[in-house]
DNA sequence: GTGTTTTACTGATAAATGTCATTTGTCTAC
DNA sequence: GTAGACAAATGACATTTATCAGTAAAACAC
């Protein structure tokens, strides 16, 4: 499964600027350093399944991982994509539940698992740690009603220009300044399954788009050329 | 605006059973009854705007509120229906944001207000409350995520038929048993709000789930008959 | 109760999107 | 580097759902 392992410390972890996880003091910081284990998912592999038990947390420290639920007809609905310092599969654990999603690597990923003991002991002493991850779940209810209006209310064209400029921005990297060119990897279908369409629908979109100068691709890589006109297209005021 | 006042006190309020104020201790329960102002909205008034800043948490004593999402066009998007004993408004207040959504009284309801210094201070002096808090909205993203993909994969009958079983939930009282009869009284647009398609689709599903004698209506108001049919209509395994 | 406004309902039509089948191109593992 | 597998692209078609226009009925305010 988990191919091979790494090592890293988490006092000099340097995705730990991007993490919630920052918000501890170097107390638990070292409870989390001791406790954890690091491994790495190659692309495809899954971290977790919907509707098995949330064991502990991970954090990621490079590559990205989608986070999607498979409806009853086997199609499956990606709900957010995380990135470097992003913490996953804390939610279904702090809620007691199973996990109502699963969570695949979208590319060979590093990850660092916190057994959840450990996370759960931290949370009850940490005020600033809990306080800090209240108000991240917060705003992403907030995400996540716009979501719902979204594809509720929009067309699939709109909400494909709205999902190119956020995976814009997903697949920048550090360095890159906001206007530099972008290379968005991913398949059609995961493409698709963001957006909430059949991958057919999105490839003649794409197609459009192309023909409108909106963007370009280079096999299964998309760039975004136009910013400002996608953001007209997706109407986002 | 606000018609009328009415009274409660907080250590006799008959919803604190299903409220998460009830984490409380005495002393905190007693800030709120000091702190906070009750008062009645009529059906349709609206308790915050989208865009708006949060000045503090309403309690739900009486009635019902829909939080909904205005799309571009004009047309809402319905993404919870809250009870007597739910709190509302508190996530934007938590995140520092502007409130992402609206929140409007379906019928004629009673709501404690509670400003926003002393909820906030209460969260932070009591670890048993924001722990709550933090449960139930964590679990609150578990609902999210299933609303995204069934909007995005089920179809507008499969949609009818589980938005009429939760319904049926919410509009049952108290006293009534799980199989006695519930009356949904909503308006066509609000259900259709709730479903996320256009007014005239629900009225046309609506007829044919009363010619399929799974549903029986009354003027505006909604019997659902056969829940057992409509699970399975809905694709609820 | 009565009048007025709002909502429910019906039909006809158009537009958007999904589905299926097939070809072409690209990625990946050996 | 090449074979085999997998993904992208395209066309034809079916289906769902939205939109518009108009009438009937119900809810609400006085």
């Amino acid at each position: 499964m988990k191919s091979s392992k790494f090592y890293v410390e988490c006092s000099n972890c340097k995705v730990s600027a991007n993490s919630d996880l920052n918000s501890l003091c170097g107390n638990h910081i070292e409870i989390v350093n001791e406790s954890k284990s690091c491994s790495e998912y190659k692309k495809g592999q899954v971290l977790f399944h919907e509707g098995t038990r949330p064991l502990g947390v991970f954090c990621i420290n490079s590559g990205k991982i989608k986070v999607y639920k498979t409806g009853v007809d086997g199609k499956d609905q990606i709900i957010t994509i995380n990135k470097p310092g992003d913490l996953i599969g804390y939610r279904a654990m702090i809620s007691s539940e199973m996990y109502p999603v699963t969570a695949g690597a979208l590319e060979d990923t590093k990850v660092c698992f916190i057994p959840k003991s450990d996370f759960l002991s931290i949370l009850h002493e940490s005020p600033e740690f809990s306080s800090r991850l209240l108000q991240e779940v917060c705003k992403e209810l907030g995400i996540m009603a716009n979501s719902i209006t979204s594809i509720a209310q929009k067309s699939v064209r709109e909400r494909l220009a709205v999902t190119l400029l956020f995976l814009n921005d997903t697949y920048r990297v550090e360095s890159d300044d906001d206007n530099s060119p972008v290379e968005i990897n991913l398949t059609r279908e995961d493409l698709a399954n963001i957006v909430g369409t059949a991958t057919e629908t999105v490839i003649r979109l794409l197609h459009d788009f192309k023909e409108e100068n909106l963007i370009e691709t280079k096999g299964r890589k998309i760039r975004v050329l136009e910013k400002q006109k996608l953001v007209k297209i997706g109407n986002l005021y």
